[in-house]
DNA sequence: CGAAGGGTTGAGCCCCTTCAATCTTAGTGG
DNA sequence: CCACTAAGATTGAAGGGGCTCAACCCTTCG
């Protein structure tokens, strides 16, 4: 979680009846038009937020790493208005809603806590929808690998700026509403341009002043603890 | 808001002490960058949410009409990141951060009101990614102007299935990731189509159900009470 | 060894953009 | 009451960024 609690308001958040499980890549956490009755919270794995339009295309709005808390959103709301899915084989932790909803309530600063995490979960939906809406191709993709370069190394999942991105290219074309193959192409360019290297699904990123440059990127939006954005960036 | 609260809930809500003033339009309310230390909530006229890109593009996130509580985002989270823009004249009402925050914690069931209210702000943000990302600009003119007929209703300001909509082409291309250009074209095509007419700033909807159709528009993103899509439904 | 999923590449096209001009409307001052 | 102005709406013509369609390749896995 994005805020400090003490100890006593920690013991009461862990306190909490929590149902472990493990999800299977591809499989549904959450349906949109479903009732939601229990909050997740991601212990391992990649998952991700998306809606299906009429025609069959899909949009994904957001990515989940380990340690994030999904469905905030939709368990507060009632009904889920999108869908969330697992990009690998995830382990989570399923709490039931009544039972946060009353944490909340008896303990205000972990409701609070839990609130601003919503909060900056917001911030990067306004963010993409910038992306999505105003930058070109390059753009938005040296965006989303910068995005996902400073959440990642914030996991702790980044070594010597490289990272493993656990998406095909079609689900990057649906973060970034481009096509696969026009993803294809753009991170080969990437690639030629000398700003990041590929192998597999590893993200290697050589320059990341001129990605950050090139992909208008601006950390504030994540709203991270001062260390964060400054740690990769003297790693790289 | 968008809970119900009991008396004493409303009663402490409506004791925050408030600072009453009129905004011009087109005035800045938030600067991105800017320490945000008090919450605007918007009596009487609109607002905006936008960034703008490094090469100067703009980009709207979100519209505010009167009786929505703006900046619960940007002012729990401190530093602002987008800008928040009178789009007409507005009448607001300021409370210090401080004072909300203190709220939430001694009133559990408002702080508890407040959080879905910016849940559902989060809601609407996911929406306008998948407008933005997938859709076509008939699809996304016409979602748009949906979505605008039903909050607008719910405020109470729809007649007939008409509603002043107090933004330019060039602002509502900012929406939508169009040009003006283009949105002027398509705004066109809409009416020749007779899905809407228009006169001035004002929108007639003409026929709501083909309009929600082409624009792949399902109201429960927007998780109003269950009588909203439907009174306004049955006025058209 | 065969199948399947995903990555890569080429060719042609189209939706939307860009550029630029004209028109309309509201506001202003003489 | 009427020029004058400025902002915004409208329209046309031409161009381009990304899409579509359709191969082919590569890797993994049973």
């Amino acid at each position: 979680m994005r805020v400090r609690l003490d100890s006593e308001d920690r013991a009461a958040f862990l306190a909490l009846p929590v149902q472990h499980r493990t999800v299977e890549p591809a499989s549904y956490m959450v349906r949109e038009g479903e009732r939601v009755e229990s909050c997740i919270l991601l212990l391992t794995g990649f998952a991700y937020r998306h809606k299906v339009t009429g025609d069959g295309q899909r949009q994904i709005m957001a990515v989940h790493m380990p340690g994030e808390f999904l469905d905030l959103q939709n368990s507060l709301l009632g009904v889920a208005d999108h869908n969330l899915q697992a990009l690998t084989r995830c382990e989570v932790a399923m709490v039931p809603v009544a039972a946060l909803r009353r944490l909340a309530e008896d303990r205000p600063r972990v409701g609070q806590g839990m609130w601003i995490d919503t909060l900056v979960d917001a911030a990067i939906f306004r963010e993409w929808i910038v992306n999505v809406g105003r930058r070109d191709s390059i753009s938005r993709l040296s965006h989303l690998l910068c995005e996902i370069a400073l959440r990642l190394d914030e996991a702790g999942l980044v070594r010597n700026g490289c990272y493993e991105l656990p998406m095909t290219q079609e689900q990057i074309a649906d973060c970034t509403g481009l096509t696969p193959v026009h993803v294809n192409r753009v991170l080969k360019e990437l690639g030629r341009l000398g700003l990041i290297s590929r192998d597999k699904r590893a993200v290697r990123i050589l320059e990341w002043d001129r990605l950050q440059e090139i992909g208008d990127f601006n950390a504030r939006y994540l709203h991270m603890e001062a260390g964060g954005p400054a740690k990769l960036h003297s790693a790289l």
